[in-house]
This record gives C-alpha cells, structure tokens and sequence, in this order.
DNA sequence: CAATAAACTTGCATTTTGCAAGTGATAATA
DNA sequence: TATTATCACTTGCAAAATGCAAGTTTATTG
C-alpha cells in the first residue's frame, strides 16, 4: 500500500503527495478527458497501468477526495468513478502539461484530438469548456439524489 | 539507475515519464522560484531529498535537456544547474500546481510568498514575469560564452 | 443454472526508494 | 605547506513500491 506523508507545507509538494507518481494523473486525464468511469475502461488505456496499481491508485483518489464510487444495479459495470470539483480543479494543471509535452514532443497528441487544437488556439475557453460540462454533469448527478 | 521509457504518445504520459515522481519537480521547482542552482542548496529544501535520489534526478534533467551543469573554478560550489528554456517552460504547469495546492491545502505557501499571492491576482503576468526574468538570465550566460 | 464478465486480490520477482556511511577532489585555514 | 573542511557525490543495504500472472468473488447473461 501507497502510505500518504506531507512532506512540507509547499503545495507544490503537497500535490505531488497526491498524484506524484506515473500512473494517478493518467487515471484523472482518462475520467476528466476522455469520459472513463469503468475500471474495465482505466485498464484498457494505451499505458497499461497493472491491475493492481490502479485499484491502489483510484482507492487513494477516493480517499483524497477526487473521486467519488458510485455502485451501480442491473448494469454490466457494477462500479462507477466519477470526478469531483477537486479533480475538475486539475484541469489546468492538466492543460499545461499538455501543452508542455507537446511542445517539446511534437509526435505526441490527445484524445480527442480537438482537445490539444483546442488548447494551443484558446487555452481559456478550452479548459472552461471541460470545466462547465464536467461541473454541470456533476450538478445533475447531484440534483438526482434530492 | 532509473529507465527512461516512452509508454504511449500521449503528451502527459510522455511528460510524467520524465518528472512523474514526488522528487524531480521539486528541483525545478528549487531552480525556478527560489534561484537555486547548487548540489548543496538543493539538499537543503524542506522536503529533505536523499542524496542518491538528488544525484540520480539532476542527471536525468540533464539528460533530458531541462538543466545544464557548469563547471566553475575557484568557487565554493564547483558545480551549477542552470534552467535550459525546456524547464523554464514548466512555470505554467508548476504555477497551476500551486494553485491547486493552495486551492485545496490553505495552509500550504510558497517561497516566495509573493509568487502565490502574484499567481492569485494576477496568473498571466505573474508567469511571464518569472519567465521573462529566467530568459534573459539564460540570454545573458549564453552571451558570456560568445 | 452454467458460462461469462467486471472488479478486484494475492503472490512473488524486480525495481526504486530511503537512510547511513564512505570517498575523492578542491578550497580554506593554521 | 600541512591540515582541515566542504562539496558533490557513490556505495551498501533494508524497506517499500511496481509489474506481471494467476486466482477470487459477485453479478449478469444466455
């Protein structure tokens, strides 16, 4: 098991605690870009991340708060993970990164593919677009519960 | 000694490839705001980097072309990591870390403290001055070799 | 009700990390 | 000039994390 320290008051390092590692942010981009909520789905990403790391990975996202697990009935995927404003909140972090791997690494590119045009022509409204789908998702998810 | 292994053409995978750990942005980090640029004063950051991790990680920012290593003469420290303008691409990705961190961490701060409160009022000119500032320092150290 | 599938868990070898101690070259000091 | 200190590492080793394959459990479909 992944133990949890704070190495210091920096929120720089205070993220890393998080998701510094290989594999967490690519189980964010799956959820947050690409619509992902299956287990099944995170495995069958390009990286292929060991079934065991992401069960490790999306149980310390939902004990820190970006994911939330939502059992579902009568459905083929029996668990769903869902992004909260927490995990919505990574996006520009996200972006950026992006941003930064393909400028250095041009070969590189997103799915969707408009995502990354998206970015380079109008990074603002790109990230608030993905932002605003993601919250008002959430909101309805939300608003079904009451 | 750590690998180094493209695991799809994803632009952020490719990008954790080089500093998805807990460790090597905090030398970025370290070089980038605080002006860093020893072995010694790296080992000093509150985190409290092994030795060996330290030395394993300036070498492969080296190899990846985001720090250059200069030898000196007749000075205390006879080694200095400079940002190549691959690092100093990073600001935007570390300075969207920081407000997250904060976002979600409030007791989290920075040094120094006028980075996060530039981040908060203004991001865009915050960025660039920094960017701007690390530029024409590279610029200048680039002349003194002509 | 048997077969399939999803979402894991377990076991184990390999790799990476963390910690302490040691080393070699240069620089400052007596 | 000899000695001491400092810097930038390297080495050794125990502990933790990762990667891979196989197994388990519960639900679902034919």
């Amino acid at each position: 098991m992944k133990k949890f320290t704070n190495r210091s008051l920096c929120p720089i390092s205070t993220a890393l605690d998080i998701f510094g590692d290989k594999w967490t942010l690519l189980i964010v981009r799956d959820i947050i870009f690409e619509g992902k909520s299956a287990y099944k789905e995170f495995m069958q990403s390009e990286e292929k991340i060991a079934t065991n790391i992401l069960a490790n990975r999306l149980s310390i996202l939902e004990a820190q708060g970006l994911v939330i697990k939502e059992k579902t009935t009568g459905n083929r995927s029996r668990y769903l993970y869902h992004p909260t404003p927490k995990a919505i909140a990574l996006i520009p972090v996200i972006a950026e990164l992006i941003l930064w791997g393909n400028t250095y690494y041009p070969d590189t590119y997103t799915h969707p593919e408009s995502l990354l045009a998206g970015l380079k022509t109008d990074k603002m409204n790109t990230i608030q677009a993905y932002t605003e789908k993601l919250t008002a998702r959430l909101n309805r998810k939300k608003d079904k519960l009451d």
